[in-house]
RNA sequence: UCCCCAGUAGCUCAGUCGGCAGAGCAAGUGGCUGUUAACCACUAGGUCCGCGGUUCAAGUCCGUGCUGGGGAGCCA
């Protein structure tokens, strides 16, 4: 069998091939023929089949093939003298795997909404768009790695389950294997001793603090997997479960973690042009017509570079309404971050040293003692995609912050050891996989870039 | 969780001032054509999201619940 995308790239004339997919559409000719459409989502563009009314099945099965069934077509890759593609297959032999009934069937030959297609998220991906997006995720992927893998980064494997409530920030899952009807009880406490790590345990939020374990052991490490937030979060860019890129470096500092940061998006930004052209012309067409501009552009063009404190001070000299008000101290708000993103400088935006009061503990302190070395990447329409700090390797200063910010010292004694055997300088960010999935599709909402979406209130399929 | 909007045929939607339930696409039938989301004609297709209320009369007005969308908060 010959994978779609190979029969119309690599495959030569006259090639006795044969190829399995699913009918995108067909159309008969009383001429004597059809012409049939098949996808088997090695590739955008399908392949057409020219199926001859003298088959012998054609009066049976072939005239009766509607959009979504299943079909095996044996023949010879010949040019096509249509416009639309430059190579057809004409078929000796078309046997039908499975049909689709189309009374029933609830694909059709059209546009549907994405709203729509999230409740059929079982057959979505047989539409271009989901297609395209399940390649482009696969391929992403793939670059991920590329570009660690070539800078001797070593990709650890953090775990799923943890014991510790990460952070102390954000809405965890629990985990757990405890009888709900009938829960062991301390008193009025739930006794976990009798669950089944002894403790209670959740779903992580992030590979973090695992990650800096190993690269206080071996430098340069990354982590790329599942992240689970608990929020009743109901926005375009939010996710229960999301896929998650966290570089964890030793000896750097934020200069260089910033500097890794922007190298690794235009790595991902060339990478999608150069390697997933098709795809990536066909969302420009289709959902966003500046996207190919925009990446292009991305690729060479610096970068914007602001301070916490630059950023506030453009946000006050603005002149603009906004509804919550700037004041040096409080969280850039979601307004400020697209002014200062898509109206100042029209491009992603670095913002460094943000106040210590609305960062967490693990952020190294600067001189000043007021901010911490964290950065933040913001782009246009996404708002933030990369979150990232060097982080405090000073015992005494780390031990103060999680005293002063109610975390339990003795559940982190692992993190705070770190600090006290031949503790060094390191940083690290988080990527939003998805988040980047949707900068480079141009699609609206975080639930149509992922396969199956799980928020609140919704874990179908 | 808060604010705003929407829910009508398989899909996308229109439905005026409260007065007979509509279109395009899909499907079925027929016609036509090396066609490109093919085209043309005809046919069939409805719990107007659920519950309650106002009214001679409710898709339309009121209340409530559910679902979806947009925005906000939280964040990646």
């Amino acid at each position: 069998m010959v994978r779609i995308i190979r029969a119309l790239s690599s495959e030569k004339i006259g090639a006795h091939i044969v190829v399995m997919g699913w009918v995108r559409t067909k159309r008969d000719s009383k001429a004597g023929f059809s012409f049939i459409e098949i996808n088997d989502g090695s590739s955008l563009k399908g392949l057409q089949i020219i199926a001859d009314a003298e088959l012998p099945n054609y009066k049976d099965d072939i005239h009766k093939l509607v959009t979504g069934c299943a079909i095996k077509v044996t023949g010879s890759l010949a040019a096509s003298p249509g416009k639309g593609q430059t190579v057809e297959l004409k078929a000796d032999k078309i046997e039908v795997l499975g049909w689709a009934d189309p009374d029933s069937y609830p694909l059709q030959k059209k546009r549907h909404s994405f709203e729509f297609l999230r409740s059929i998220a079982h057959l979505r991906p047989r539409t271009n768009t989901f297609g395209a997006v399940a390649r482009l995720r696969s391929s992403v992927s793939h670059a991920i790695h590329s570009f660690f893998q070539e800078r001797d980064f070593i990709y650890i494997h953090t775990p799923i389950i943890t014991g510790s409530d990460c952070e102390g920030a954000g809405e965890t899952f629990r985990v757990t294997t405890l009888d709900l009807e009938n829960v062991p009880k301390n008193g009025n406490q739930i006794d976990f001793s009798q669950d089944f790590f002894g403790c209670p345990a959740n779903l992580t939020v992030s590979g973090q603090l695992e990650a800096e374990i190993y690269a206080l052991s071996m430098g340069d490490v990354y982590t790329f997997g599942p992240t689970f937030r608990a929020e009743d979060s109901n926005t375009s860019r939010h996710l229960a479960e999301f896929w998650m890129v966290e570089p964890e470096m030793a000896f750097c500092d934020l200069d260089a973690d910033v500097s890794l940061s922007i190298d690794f998006l235009k790595y991902l930004f060339a990478y999608v042009l150069n390697n997933c052209t098709e795809d990536m012309q066909f969302f420009n067409r289709f959902i966003d017509s500046s996207l190919l501009k925009t990446l292009e552009a991305l690729i060479t063009r610096d970068f914007e570079f602001i301070t916490y404190t630059e950023g506030v001070e453009l946000l006050l000299k603005a002149g603009e309404k906004f509804e919550f008000p700037v004041q040096w101290g409080v969280n850039l708000h979601s307004e400020h971050e697209r002014y200062l993103c898509e109206k100042v400088f029209k491009r992603p935006v670095v913002v460094v040293n943000y106040p210590r009061d609305i960062k967490p503990f693990y952020m190294k302190l600067n001189e000043d003692g007021k901010t911490v070395r964290a950065m933040d990447v913001l782009v246009p329409g996404v708002g933030e995609i990369i979150g990232g700090s060097q982080r405090e390797d000073d015992y005494d200063t780390l031990f103060e912050r999680m005293k002063k910010t109610g975390i339990n010292v003795d559940d982190y004694w692992w993190y705070l050891e770190l600090r006290k055997f031949g503790s060094v300088p390191h940083a690290g960010f988080g990527l939003g996989f998805e988040r980047l999935i949707q900068f480079l599709t141009g699609l609206d909402n975080i639930r149509d870039v992922i396969p199956f979406p799980r928020t609140p209130g919704n874990v179908s399929f």
